[in-house]
DNA sequence: AATGAATGAGAGTTCATTCAT
DNA sequence: GATGAATGAACTCTCATTCAT
């Protein structure tokens, strides 16, 4: 490194985002309510004070929180949204598996504990996860399932239903690890179970002519 | 008033019995630590410190409310397990049915939501929940499957995999009641998707020669 | 007393209005923002919490005293209003000393200190003893000495503010008294001060005709 | 640019005058405890950190604001002890006039209102209020009013009180502008009373043969 | 000299828990 | 058993003060 190069010297540039990921870890951890802000303070090394220089309340904060939690989510969606159109099969041997390694990469299962527990605390959140992320994705796979359909690739039956039995099994996955693996269930392989759901759901769903 | 009337006096038969059903519609509203005891108390038409005749602490209360809502669904899933060893087939089409019926009878959506958000809070509960009710149903219909793949009635694969893929769309649905409907999303009649799940799962799960 | 008298039992009579005493005191003698409820509930005689069970916030206590400090005034001004429509001199000579009395009487000195004080910050409050106290007692002493005029008792000029040269010295004597007086400045005897102030002004005031 | 050039810079001359200019406003507007250091430096057009270069504690800039709002006072006082010695009644018409031009002209009401609403927690700057202005010019007209009673020019009675008498209504004028104006209260023309309480008081003061 | 991000003690407020009645 | 007024510990939030830059 060059000589004046920035020397010891507080890192401020990302303190909201610090503060954000501590907040994400606690909040998920607790809940709201009983989230303390000492501890969210602790874990982001910063004085509880701080906090209130990037958010004004304790609501603020949580806000924050499961709102940026949607957008690198919403990247992953817009990218499966745009998969080719090639036949139906094909695409449901991707977008299980893609989705899986997203629910294992991001930090999805504490996020989704937040939301199913505090919709009742905080309904405009739950609404802008529906809204913005798991409405579109869903509509998303409900589409392509109606193509497919239209096509003749896949038995009659409710769109969306058949979507939603598809995605449900990895979400249960994720819920599971965060509820039930800490008092020491035996978790589930996210990406097994993906694959071995598609594989299941495509023998029920196929079409006579569409076997492969 | 004639001596022998039944008395227009309120019942005191089942205090402890009302204090759990009100404390179960607020803590599954709320989340443990939201909830208050004001409103417990409120709800179940009796005064904060009478709380403290039946429970000893908050959390005394909350530990009765969620044991106590295992109760009604440990039956349903001793009664499923105890089913009939006919053809797979047939055990499936009656069994998801049947918790359907039970997801919509029983107030489980809310309960479900305050295990998986306090989870964190309360591991013990969890751990009663995953032992006493979520590992028996679904080790029994583990079991299930396997003795059908031993019988050649159903593919290779996991079976406790199949048995948590057949089972997630209906507490998906039930998830989903609870979080996404009170914001305007449109429901799923678990019902409906119970049936469609199961003709769907038994297309990819039987073997050929199992075919109905 | 006979048997059956309540024995030693905690009044709970007036806790509301013992809080509002104790306020008064705390407030008047440090304004709103530098007393601490933590000391009105101590010079109560309660819990910090027990304050929270008759008053919503600290500024409804403040409020609270404020307004209540006014009742007693209003009936003063009112019997003062009331009061007989001999000569002005009669009159005035019976006015002063009664407010004087009042002013000796009741705590008003203090209350007075926290409305100038505060009135910036409360301007609903300056504003409620201005129109429910303040302006009718000038309001009553302007009319009478408007209605001397009119008799031809009383000089030609302004008669509201002839109604304030006969209150002012009585306001800074109380004003005096809680500002100085602490400090080691000597008191003005107010009651000595309106005996001596109604002379002086009635000598200025009284047209040559009405001299007695 | 060019050497010499008179630099486009700020004034750093009198920083600290600034800074007690607006101190002296958010601390009239607000008293003391509830002034923001903030709200003083944004004022100021200075940081909130550059407060503590001329003055230690919030307690010290306030002390800052009293004591030199008394310096101008002093000098009209001065001026007003050194009068002219000629009758009584050429001292009084002259000197009331000009405490009230003082008044409208010198932000007196503002350090008023907070001298007495903050006597209580800062009593030694009530006591040098006192001592160094109340009590001079109070004892200035104590000592030209006794003078008047030696000469024959004034009626008998407590020169100290006579002296406070012929203040208080201007004293009461301004904290009436400051107090009940703001919520729509109709000011007094301070100059108008002056006049006219000097008048009246003259009425009554005077004794028989100095009458004018 | 000057900044303003950061601190942390202290305030108002809430609420599970107690206890005299 | 039953009440609800009262408690006090613990929380969120504020703001005078500090200090690295």
């Amino acid at each position: 490194m060059l000589a004046g190069a920035p020397k010891f010297r507080r890192r401020k540039a990302d303190r909201p985002g610090e503060i954000v990921q501590a907040a994400l870890q606690v909040f998920s951890e607790k809940g709201f309510a009983a989230a303390r802000l000492d501890e969210i303070a602790a874990r982001a090394g910063v004085s509880k004070g701080a906090l209130y220089l990037y958010f004004e309340t304790k609501e603020d904060l949580f806000r924050a929180v499961v709102e940026q939690a949607i957008a690198p989510n919403i990247q992953a969606v817009r990218a499966m949204i745009a998969a080719h159109p090639g036949p139906f099969a094909d695409l449901l041997r991707l977008v299980p598996e893609r989705i899986a390694g997203l629910l294992e990469t991001l930090p999805v299962g504490g996020v989704v504990k937040m939301v199913i527990g505090e919709a009742g605390n905080f309904p405009e959140l739950a609404r802008v996860w529906h809204d913005r992320l798991v409405a579109q994705a869903l509509g998303a796979m409900t589409d392509a399932v109606a193509a497919a359909q239209a096509r003749g690739e896949v038995k009659p039956g409710d769109p969306r239903t058949y979507a939603m039995q598809l995605i449900a099994p990895l979400l249960v996955g994720v819920i599971w690890r965060e509820t039930f693996v800490p008092v020491g269930a035996a978790a589930f392989d996210v990406a097994a179970v993906a694959r071995q759901h598609v594989e299941t759901m495509l023998g029920g769903m196929l079409a006579e002519g569409a076997r492969s």
